[in-house]
DNA sequence: CTATTTGCAAAGTATTTGCCACCAT
DNA sequence: ATGGTGGCAAATACTTTGCAAATAG
């Protein structure tokens, strides 16, 4: 079964490179290429839209970042903290500002596992995310 | 807690409305309205692509079917047996034919609950699927 | 008969790709 | 030098919308 999952030739370091990271860092959750494209020409920046869309992908790609697919049809990207990269989690989102919270749920992959094997499903793979207000926008 | 959800004038019953029904009865997982419009075109139906999209639309809307998105960007609608319409439940896809299984995860709902509360975030909802490879597929 | 639904085609949006100039190594 | 990278614009793909004709109740 596929070993080696098509690996990239893992990118170049740039000015671009970093400021798409930087802006997602910057921003606390999950935010779509158009979003981060505007913040950082708004900020200045000279970059141009295809290149943002590259970085996010290698990004989600090499697991620094986590991808979701959002209602509008849109990807929102979210930078995990080096030390999360890669390691399995989930994410517990503000719908109102956009701030996320890293998860862990031994609980939920017990589940799906339990789960899958009742219905005889093997190559489990899952996803959970978690939409609430944060304590923050519900004092507003 | 919007008790009242934005409601529809309740869908005139037509032709082709029931055609989309049938169609994404048929199929047992998760399709796409592309996916939909082509069966229904393949047997012979004179239907319009924007109708089915309306149809998939409201259904999601009454809750008679689920939406979930898929990585492609596409929107893939299931028909919920009228039982299970409306009623809080995930799936159990699978990632090679598309059927799909309804599942319950108490679990699961207790578990984002407490996440959400232990963060401080209010007005929870959550998504959860589970995707594998069914039995008949694997045997493949 | 009247209001809703249909279907076509045009418009809109997010994302990808082709291609050439450009920069880090 | 030279091969990966950046930016622009054109190309895709899915979905929505405007509007006249067809249809359900």
């Amino acid at each position: 079964m596929t070993a080696s999952t098509s690996r990239s030739p893992a990118r170049r370091s740039t000015t671009q490179g970093k400021a798409v990271r930087e802006a997602l860092l910057a921003q606390q959750g999950f935010r779509s290429a158009q979003d981060v494209y505007a913040a950082l020409r708004a900020d200045g920046h000279k970059i141009g839209l295809s290149t943002v869309y590259r970085h996010l992908q290698s990004f989600a790609e090499e697991g620094t970042a986590d991808a979701i697919y959002n209602p509008d049809g849109e990807t929102t990207y979210r930078y995990c903290g080096d030390q999360a990269a890669g390691r399995h989690h989930h994410h517990l989102v503000c719908r109102d500002c956009g701030r996320a919270e890293e998860v862990e749920g031994r609980a939920v992959e017990r589940w799906a596992e339990e789960t899958a094997e009742k219905f005889g499903y093997t190559q489990v793979d899952h996803t959970v995310e978690v939409f609430g207000i944060c304590r923050a926008c519900a004092r507003k």
